[in-house]
DNA sequence: TCGATACATCGACAGATGTCAATACGTATG
DNA sequence: CATACGTATTGACATCTGTCGATGTATCGA
C-alpha cells in the first residue's frame, strides 16, 4: 500500500457536497468517508488533539508516543494514515518528523455534515 | 453482539468535546470516534443522504436496497450500525421499518470538528 | 568514522468489518 | 389458519485494521 494524496483538500468539489444535501454518489461518498474512517478511531483523534495542543501546533513522533501509551512503530503508522487522509502535514527537521493538523481538512470534514 | 445506545446524542458532555480544543482523554475520543466510524464507509453516507433526500425525510429498507445496490440483510446491517452509532432512528410501521436521519447527531459530529 | 537517536518499514498476528445466501421472525391479507 | 411480504438474524468468508517486535534508514554528535 502506498502513499495516498489527500483526498479531500486537493478536490474542487469536495467543498459543497454535504451528507444531507442531495444524494451522494458513488465516488463523492467514498471521499468523504476516507476522511470519516481516518477519524473513525480513537487513537488517531487523540493524536490531532495532542499535536492542536502543543507548542506551536507541531510535535514529533517522539512528543506523541508516551502520552498516546503506544509503540513508536504503532504511532508512525496512525500519523501516516493521518497524512494520507489530508488531516495532517509532515516536515522532516533533521532527525524529528514534524506534524500538523491541517484545519481546512477539519473544517470541510465539519462543513460535510451540515445541511 | 447486542444494540448499543446512541453515544453522541445522550453524553451530556458531548455537546462541548471538539477534536481541536484541548486534550481528549481515551473515553472522550473513543465516544467521538464511534461516531466517525459510523460515517467511515461510502455505503452508509448514501444510505443517509438517500433517507435525508427521501419523501418525507423517512424510508424503508425497501426503499435503499435498490439504489445502493447491495442485498437486503446487508443494508439493514449498515442501518443497524447508524441506529447504534445515535445517526439515525427506526420506526417499526406494520411490515415496514421506517428510518430517519438525527440531523442532532450529525450537527454535533460537525461541532466536534469545529474549533 | 562510529555510535546513538528518531523515524519508517516489514512481517506477523488477532480481531474487526463488509458482504452474501440461507433462514427465522413478525405482520398483514386472503 | 395459511400464505406472502418486509426485515432481522445467523453463519460463513475474504479482506481490512490496529498492534507489536525486529529491522532498515537517515541524521546528528563525539
Amino acid at each position: 500500500m502506498t502513499t495516498q494524496l489527500p483526498l479531500l483538500a486537493t478536490d474542487a468539489t469536495a467543498c459543497c457536497s454535504r451528507v444531507t444535501s442531495g444524494i451522494l454518489d458513488v465516488a463523492e461518498a467514498e471521499r468523504i468517508s476516507a476522511t470519516f474512517k481516518a477519524l473513525g478511531d480513537p487513537t488517531r483523534l487523540r493524536l490531532l488533539s495532542l499535536i492542536a495542543a502543543s507548542e506551536g501546533g507541531e510535535a514529533c513522533i517522539c512528543d506523541l508516543t508516551e502520552p498516546v501509551g503506544l509503540s513508536q512503530p504503532t504511532v508512525s503508522h496512525h500519523m501516516r494514515l493521518l497524512v494520507d487522509a489530508g488531516l495532517a502535514t509532515r516536515e522532516q527537521r533533521g532527525r524529528w518528523a514534524y506534524y500538523r493538523v491541517v484545519s481546512e481538512a477539519l473544517h470541510a470534514a465539519s462543513r460535510a455534515l451540515q445541511d
